[in-house]
DNA sequence: CTAGGGTTAG
């Protein structure tokens, strides 16, 4: 580049553009000002197109002030000249002066419509983004894809179905059924507004789909909870051949986090590691939620400590990822070396923050964070932000504020704001407010089952056998059902389902022996058994009935390696017994024990065959990947070129599996601690994140 | 000069 650069006069246009155009490539804006001297020089100055580049050059390094100062110099300008600058103020996020621009444009035409438009779409303002598409038709403009797709993506933003549907049948009369990006645009549109079917059946009549398409469909099914059917999609994608991008991964390690499989993160992890889509902000971040949901916290910030880019949400996810898995100290100071790092914490963060305040009982911190939300960073709060303030009063013991601030609130309470307090009220034994509670979220959800099991804890805590007998044939009556507790455990590529009272695991007799022996070893050094509902416990035949997680957890003990973390899941909330039981396992057997109930994991609730569905579809997807030469070309560094024999199946999956996973992912080490050491008590956190607490 | 798909909470 240099070298040109010294050559006598150019004596052609072209050769300016040319140069101006790998500098634009290259934001090379040093270059490119050199050349912009040179240009003056030269007199060429006069020629438009060169301007324009140079506009556009200053606007890709976000100079926008010296763009603005080359365009008011221009002696004469063409429509190019106005779009660029207005496209310039967008890119910059300035819709004030990309406004001024636009109606300022005599050379106005339709690209500066559509980016106007765009602009707006990219502001949240739907509204005025719909209202200048009416206004471009009205002035005789026939809208093209790019008009289109931009306000249908405002639709999938604001969630307007309606106005989606409408534009759906529009594009039909513009000619532009079948256009590739509008069907994408309306795809997601139809995915974010929950509606897959009509998302489906656009997917499935496009005459032509892209990658960009397939990852439509594939983050509608991930972000609608279908993990399946986001796997089972991508695997027809492969067949397809189609080749993955760094946004399909970004996909599907989000589908793997809400299925919480460790394993599948890992495997991922390792691929992903080894292939170009391994420094990507998104990717990451989707890996550090993965090991969060998983309860590898350690993990989770190895992740972030790697990442080469950082961002609001990264950093968010960290700070969460801490917060969700009991460690509120950390989040906290996670949190406070992000905005020393200068990166401006959003709404979400905020949940984050208040989240870990409620976990570690920190109301003023808590309510300090509350209050610089709104004054310094100018976040107003909304509904959840009051969720997590009730929690943390209610947990904390004061229920009096919990309710004067549940009356003074802007927002109107919602079931889950209710719910907060109600949980609290059981924490802290407090009947009458629990009604009051109960009856505030039955009035908003009638067939809240957690709300009236809630409730009917704590009829029987307080020893009030009559309501609490009434409750459930209320319930009953109503029709609410409260699922049976399953606990899971992944033990050699088996997963294990356990209920309680069901003897049908081949080696339940060895599970209930060693169930009864840990037991006793454990009430000598002080556990005692403390019922927190008849329900809870019951005696059958004589025989003792163990909750599910308990024969989990026992059949983990008696059939993994000592040095094994125990991993269940759980569908249901963990009772303050089997929280305690565990502890005491913990404690007595040296062993983490980690346990992941259904709180923020709604996956869990569903039917535990989904899951194993999902698990195998998840191993066939991991076998496409690594199995196709031609993928394994992108996504395999040459350098590391390590998979030689791609064909022989097996050994891929454990070359992903073991040596990967050494080099990147150091085992974590094993907790020798008694558990009364903060880590291994944050672990537990996980089983509390809501609203139990031992007394 | 303009366009479609991604990560975090509830």
């Amino acid at each position: 580049m240099g070298s040109h650069f010294f050559l006598p006069k150019p004596s052609n246009l072209s050769f300016y553009n040319a140069l101006l155009q790998e500098c634009l490539e290259s934001s090379d804006l040093q270059t490119g000002k050199m050349l912009h001297t040179n240009i003056l020089k030269s007199g060429f100055l006069s020629q438009i197109f060169l301007t324009n580049r140079l506009i556009q050059l200053y606007f890709k390094r976000e100079d926008s002030h010296d763009a603005r100062k080359l365009f008011d110099e221009m002696p004469q300008r063409d429509s190019f000249t106005w779009n660029i600058m207005i496209a310039g103020y967008v890119r910059s996020k300035d819709i004030i002066e990309a406004r001024k621009i636009f109606y300022g444009n005599v050379w106005r035409n339709d690209i500066s419509w559509n980016t106007i438009i765009r602009g707006y779409v990219q502001e949240g303002e739907g509204s005025i983004a719909l209202h200048l598409f009416n206004q471009m038709i009205i002035q005789g403009l026939k809208p093209t894809h790019f008009a289109v797709s931009s306000v249908l993506r405002a639709c999938a933003g604001l969630s307007w179905l309606k106005t989606g549907k409408l534009l759906h049948g529009l594009s039909y009369r513009f000619g532009l059924e079948g256009n590739v990006v509008v069907c994408t645009s309306l795809i997601d549109m139809y995915c974010k507004c929950r509606e897959l079917t009509n998302a489906c059946h656009i997917f499935n009549r496009m005459p032509e789909r892209n990658i960009v398409s397939w990852n439509a469909i594939l983050s509608g099914y991930s972000q609608n909870s279908l993990g399946e059917d986001c796997f089972r999609m991508f695997i027809e994608m492969l067949e397809f051949g189609l080749k993955p991008d760094h946004i399909t991964f970004a996909v599907l390690l989000s589908s793997t986090a809400a299925l919480a499989n460790l394993v599948q993160g890992k495997q991922l992890h390792g691929f992903i590691a080894k292939s170009q889509f391994g420094s990507d902000v998104y990717v990451e971040t989707a890996l550090i939620d993965v090991y969060a949901k998983c309860g590898s916290v350690d993990n989770a910030r190895q992740v972030f400590n790697s990442m080469t880019k950082q961002n609001t949400v990264s950093w968010s996810s960290m700070v969460i990822a801490y917060a969700q898995n009991g460690y509120g100290k950390e989040a906290i100071s996670l949190f406070e070396e992000m905005l020393n790092s200068g990166f401006k914490p959003d709404a979400i963060t905020f949940v984050g923050v208040l989240m870990a305040c409620s976990h570690s009982g920190l109301v003023d911190e808590g309510c300090s964070y509350f209050d610089i939300m709104q004054r310094v960073h100018g976040i107003e709060p909304d509904k959840t932000h009051y969720t997590s303030l009730v929690d943390l009063f209610g947990r904390a013991g004061y229920l009096k504020e919990a309710v004067e601030l549940i009356n003074r609130m802007p927002v109107k309470p919602d079931a889950a704001i209710w719910g907060a307090l109600l949980g609290a009220c059981r924490v802290h034994r407090d009947p009458e407010l629990g009604q009051l509670a109960a009856s505030k979220v039955f009035e908003l959800e009638p067939q809240n089952a957690s709300a009236h099991m809630l409730l009917c804890h704590i009829y029987s805590e307080c020893g009030n056998w009559d309501d609490a007998a009434k409750l459930r044939a209320k319930m009953k009556n109503l029709g609410i059902k409260k699922d049976p507790g399953y606990s899971w455990i992944e033990v050699d590529n088996v997963v294990h389902r356990f209920v309680a009272d069901d003897d049908s695991h081949p080696r339940i007799d060895e599970i209930n022996i060693a169930l009864k022996k840990l037991i006793e070893q454990i009430e000598h050094i002080g556990y005692v058994f403390y019922p927190s509902s008849p329900f809870n416990h019951k005696i059958e035949e004589g025989r003792e009935s163990y909750h599910s997680e308990k024969l989990a957890i026992a059949f983990g003990l008696i059939s993994t390696p000592t040095e094994k973390t125990i991993r269940i899941m759980k569908n249901l909330r963990v009772c303050g017994d089997c929280h305690n039981t565990i502890k005491f396992i913990s404690q007595l057997s040296g062993r983490e024990i980690i346990v992941r109930d259904h709180q923020r994991l709604p996956v869990l609730k569903k039917n535990l065959q989904h899951i194993q569905v999902a698990a195998t579809l998840f191993c066939q997807c991991l076998m496409l990947l690594i199995r196709d030469k031609d993928h394994s070309m992108i996504l395999f560094r040459s350098s590391s070129a390590p998979i030689n024999n791609v064909e022989t199946d097996f050994k891929c999956l454990n070359y992903m599996d073991l040596p990967l996973q050494k080099e990147l992912l150091p085992v974590v080490p094993q907790m020798k601690h008694s558990y009364q050491q903060p880590h291994v008590e944050a672990q537990f956190g996980l089983l509390y994140s809501g609203r139990m607490q031992l007394s």
